[in-house]
RNA sequence: GCCCGGAUGGUGGAAUCGGUAGACACGAAGGACUUAAAAUCCUUUGGCCUCACGGCUGUGCGGGUUCAAGUCCCGCUUCGGGUACCA
């Protein structure tokens, strides 16, 4: 019987299907393992052979410890909701339910396909309402806590108005927007709606007017880490600063738990740097500088407060709202003329032109400790949203301040003895300090210590750590996501019960985007919140005292996709996000497996939220992913062939110089280890069909690049193609051996039929000829030590996710049993349980024709038994000097003394040797012997 | 600019603690079986010298530490990724 994979194939899965293999439960004996992919956008396109390299990496890993006897989680999802569904959906002009149930079962179909031990039934899609129930339930949550930066947590926001009505601010460090100060009377003495807007200061999920990234072409804002050099990341379209009333989450309150918490993550140090820079957390001070002929103060920061004294200007940001306080009369003019040129340069254009701009305010201020008049100009290259947006301008020392004054002709005062200021400035934090008063003959470290101490003590401002993160835009401008769940009422929101929820999105007749920004739920003839009924009622009817206007704007993308590894937990849960038993069973997630490009986004968002569900004491850890994995991306492998300029004739890849040709893409699904499949060829495009061909050795050879895997390239490679061609577990096992599971890499077949090769072979080792095989024989020494060689091998690998070894491994153990034509079922049988989290369908076939009732996915997962492994003999290279000369077979149980005197008293090291005697003689237990002369 | 990874045969890649570099696979060459093809199997395959035995050389480049370096240290070259007027 040949390997008939595909019967195989088809078999299993439906078994599978048919008796639940996959169901996990929430209670068991066993210790619970959780592992999870990161759920994929259900885009139009379908799977490409680069998605599944995680999932199969995962699923390995589950199947794994599956076998060795954990409960293993293992769901699959869809993060259904956000730009890229809609964009495709706007693109093919249906309505997005409708591709995204589309997309999704084609997904479905395209992940069973190969073989995934995924849990169907904890399926979750983030446009579900029974799902995003609990998004906007998570929502409300936020709505109603505050961030309490003593305690480092989030507070219910009732114990903040309790505080306010009897102490006002007194005694309170809590996180929020705009530092506000009032008393207990003044609290009091406030309506409801001045108390709603005081509250929003403190509230995690806020309202705000900010500067948010506008872009027109998708007609929505965007987060910070959806933009990128002042592209939209998602198409790729132009982003502008404008500002918006939005809503915010105030991720900021929890950037130092974010940062403190990586340091216990099992995740790689690469990302764990990224995501210590996107928080950026910076050690400074601010400082007090007064204006000139004034008694006002306004405030900067700074991580050099060892450089005041090398201060020659200071520079405001444009939008700072003390540009209007400090322009004179004289220069309001050419202020107000470069504030409207800034305002009309996009955020692409000013990275771009990297031009220096700016103008001088016309007034001063004093320089705190040289008591120094220094002019105040404006510029954008300071930026509002950091710091204070103001800063004390050091341009010996600080590179753009620099460029700045060589510009407008300022002065440059160099504080570190020996530095060279005439080309350039000296930025690195080191050498000694000069021209700098008291701080004079200090290393630049011990005077930026002494100097902020110098400011605390003097009253000129305090050490102040800075954070570069900023909280998360939350609103879309979009149709398709999850509708807030807000009503507003004399224009403050306010939430819906919780018991009401979901509040589920209307269907709309127009769900495009409009460029000037108006939500397209505005369209929606039902969407309105009536108070007394408690339900969404018609637009038409909204009085606002009864019926309210609901909020128009929807979540972005990330918000579906924060809590999700919760809800799988228990996933049908109607009364809970996650009930607690579930919640302490599963804790959090083990294994982690997705893509390096959510390293400020998904992973710092859900990380947040995480954090935040923790603090209100409903799930017990504060970090969601307790280990994460990057696979690498599978680019495309494009092929080319080459036309004679002018003709119809092709020419082989080797021949094409001595013509003048034009290379051509050609689908490289009609090329097989570069060799072009010609009949294919002629009938691939109409313009082919009277192609000719010139070959090398009657061979049709195409040249090759790596590109990134798309249509345009004709380098797509459906996993489905494979699946037909090779089987699923040849796919499986095939993206596995490419290379390291995180590197990138490209997709390339010319490797695919060894893997197939191998299987056929591993086929071989079971059936001869239509009979099935195997023997109760007892194994010789040499066929356990082949096994148990892999056992270890294979474990070790699949622990340390070096997936691609491990099935050399398998390739080296099948080739050994078949020389020692091993058909013992003490040896095959362990061999399969190892290879079962491969290649899933051929093991659980052979699993059954060895007489097993129940699936392979049960079975127990064989244990290394060191003492097959112990050899008799062992050799010794012998080396002089490092250079090895000759190999000794000894013993393996010989003595540190019989081994040097096997190695110095033969033949051979007496002719190396020539009568000396050895300086130093080297022996590592079964290594190696070096003989130093 | 800053931060983080890489660089090993014709190709993808092994080498886990500093200990015989090139596992495994692809490709290529030769051979067996076959009328032939496919499939399968066997042999060779880093470079140079040698009929051979064997020797020399060899992990991007230049130094260094060591009996011994792909692996550790210093200085470069180069490719990839992330990030940026963050004061």
């Amino acid at each position: 019987m040949e390997y008939n994979f595909k019967e195989i194939e088809k078999k299993w899965q439906a078994e599978w299907r048919n008796n639940n293999i996959y169901k996990v439960n929430n209670q068991s004996e066993k210790p619970k393992y959780y592992v999870l992919d990161m759920f994929p956008y259900p885009s139009g396109a379908g799977l490409h052979v680069g998605h599944p390299l995680g999932y199969i990496a995962s699923d390995i890993f589950s199947r794994y410890k599956r076998l060795k006897g954990f409960n293993v989680l293992h769901p699959m999802g869809f993060d259904a909701y956000g730009l890229p569904a809609e964009q495709y959906a706007i693109q093919t002009g249906q309505h997005p339910a409708i591709t995204t149930e589309k997309n999704i079962a084609r997904y479905c179909d395209q992940l069973n396909k190969i073989g995934f031990s995924y849990d169907w039934d904890r399926e979750i899609k983030t446009c579900d309402p029974s799902y995003y129930k609990w998004t906007q339930w998570a929502f409300i949550q936020m709505f109603n806590s505050y961030y309490c930066n003593k305690t480092q947590q989030a507070r219910p926001i009732s114990e903040l108005i309790q505080h306010f009505a009897k102490q006002g601010t007194e005694n309170l460090d809590i996180a929020c927007s705009e530092p506000i100060h009032f008393t207990a009377e003044e609290w009091n003495a406030k309506n409801e709606t001045k108390q709603q807007e005081i509250l929003m200061n403190y509230r995690i999920a806020y309202k705000a007017d900010t500067v948010v990234n506008w872009c027109p072409a998708l007609g929505t804002v965007l987060a910070n880490d959806e933009v990128s050099e002042g592209l939209s990341v998602r198409g790729g379209h132009p982003v502008e600063q404008k500002k918006m009333s939005q809503w915010c989450l105030r991720v900021s309150a929890y950037a130092q738990r974010l940062l403190d918490g990586l340091d216990q993550l099992a995740w790689t140090e690469s990302l764990k740097e990224t995501q210590r820079n996107w928080i950026g957390r910076s050690e400074g001070a601010e400082m007090q500088f007064r204006l000139a002929g004034t008694d006002e103060q306004f405030t900067i920061f700074t991580t050099r407060a060892d450089t005041v004294f090398g201060v020659t200007f200071m520079v405001l940001a444009p939008e700072s709202e003390w540009v209007e306080r400090v322009t004179t009369a004289e220069q309001k003019e050419a202020v107000n003329a470069y504030l409207e040129q800034v305002k009309h340069r996009t955020e692409r254009e000013r990275i771009a032109e990297k031009k220096v701009t700016g103008v001088f305010s016309g007034s001063y201020a004093i320089n705190p400790l040289t008591q120094q008049e220094i002019p105040i100009w404006i510029s954008d290259y300071v930026l509002a949203g950091y710091g204070t947006g103001a800063i004390m301008a050091v341009p010996a020392h600080d590179s753009r301040d620099y460029a700045f004054a060589k510009h407008f002709n300022l002065p440059i005062i160099p504080l570190i003895e020996g530095c060279d200021v005439s080309e350039s400035s000296f930025d690195a934090k080191e050498g000694i300090m000069t021209n700098s008063g008291f701080l004079n003959g200090l290393t630049v470290k011990e005077a930026i210590a002494t100097a902020k101490k110098y400011v605390e003590e003097n009253g000129l401002g305090r050490v102040k750590v800075n954070y570069r993160l900023r909280d998360a835009i939350f609103s879309r401008q979009r149709y398709w996501g999850e509708p807030f769940p807000i009503y507003y009422k004399n224009g403050m929101p306010y939430t819906i019960p919780t018991e009401k929820l979901p509040l589920v999105l209307p269907s709309v007749d127009k769900f495009l985007p409009t460029e000037t920004g108006e939500p397209p739920l505005g369209n929606a003839k039902k969407w309105a919140w009536d108070e007394q009924n408690a339900c969404v009622a018609d637009t038409n009817a909204i009085d606002n005292k009864t019926i309210f206007p609901l909020e128009l704007c929807t979540m972005p993308g990330f918000a579906g996709s924060s809590a999700y590894y919760l809800r799988y937990m228990d996933p049908k849960n109607d009364h809970e996000l996650v009930s607690k038993a579930a919640n302490e069973y599963w804790q959090n997630v083990d294994l982690y497996i997705g893509g390096t490009e959510h390293a400020t986004g998904h992973l710092i968002y859900s990380r947040f939220w995480n954090k935040f569900l923790f603090d209100l004491g409903i799930i017990t850890k504060d970090e969601p992913f307790k280990k994460l994995i990057n696979q690498g991306m599978i680019q495309g492998r494009s092929n080319f062939v080459y036309r004679i300029v002018g003709t119809n004739t092709f020419v082989s890849y080797n021949l094409k110089d001595q013509y003048e040709t034009q290379p051509i893409h050609v689908d490289v699904n009609i090329v097989s280890n570069d060799v072009l499949d010609q009949e294919r060829f002629r009938q691939w495009m109409p313009d082919f069909k009277d192609a000719e061909f010139i070959l090398e050795g009657e061979k049709y050879i195409c040249g090759w690049a790596i590109e990134k895997m798309s249509k345009s390239m004709f380098n797509v490679v459906n996993p489905d193609d494979i699946v037909e061609r090779y089987g699923a577990d040849t796919l499986r096992l095939y993206e596995m051996f490419l290379g390291p599971l995180e590197q990138s890499k490209p997709w390339d077949t010319n490797g695919i039929d060894g893997v197939h090769r191998f299987l056929k072979k591993l086929w071989g080792l079971y059936f001869e000829g239509d009979n099935f095989a195997v023997v109760e024989e007892k194994a010789t020494p040499d066929e356990l030590k082949t096994l148990h060689k892999t056992i270890k091998k294979i474990t070790f690998d699949i622990e340390n996710f070096s997936y691609n070894t491990s099935i050399s491994a398998f390739m080296i153990c099948v080739n050994e049993l078949t020389q020692q034509k091993c058909r013992k079922r003490e040896i095959l049988e362990p061999l399969i349980i190892l290879l079962a989290p491969f290649a899933p369908h051929i093991t659980e076939e052979l699993w059954h024709c060895m007489g097993h009732e129940t699936s392979i996915c049960d079975a127990v997962f064989p244990l290394c038994e060191e003492k097959y492994l112990v050899e008799n003999s062992v050799k010794y290279p012998v080396s002089f000097n490092g250079k090895v000369r000759f190999t000794l077979e000894l013993p393996a149980d010989a003595s540190k003394a019989d081994i040097e005197q096997a190695a110095l008293g033969n033949e051979q090291s007496a002719k190396y040797l020539n009568g000396a005697t050895p300086k130093k003689i080297i022996v590592v237990p079964g290594k190696i012997i070096n003989i130093v002369l």
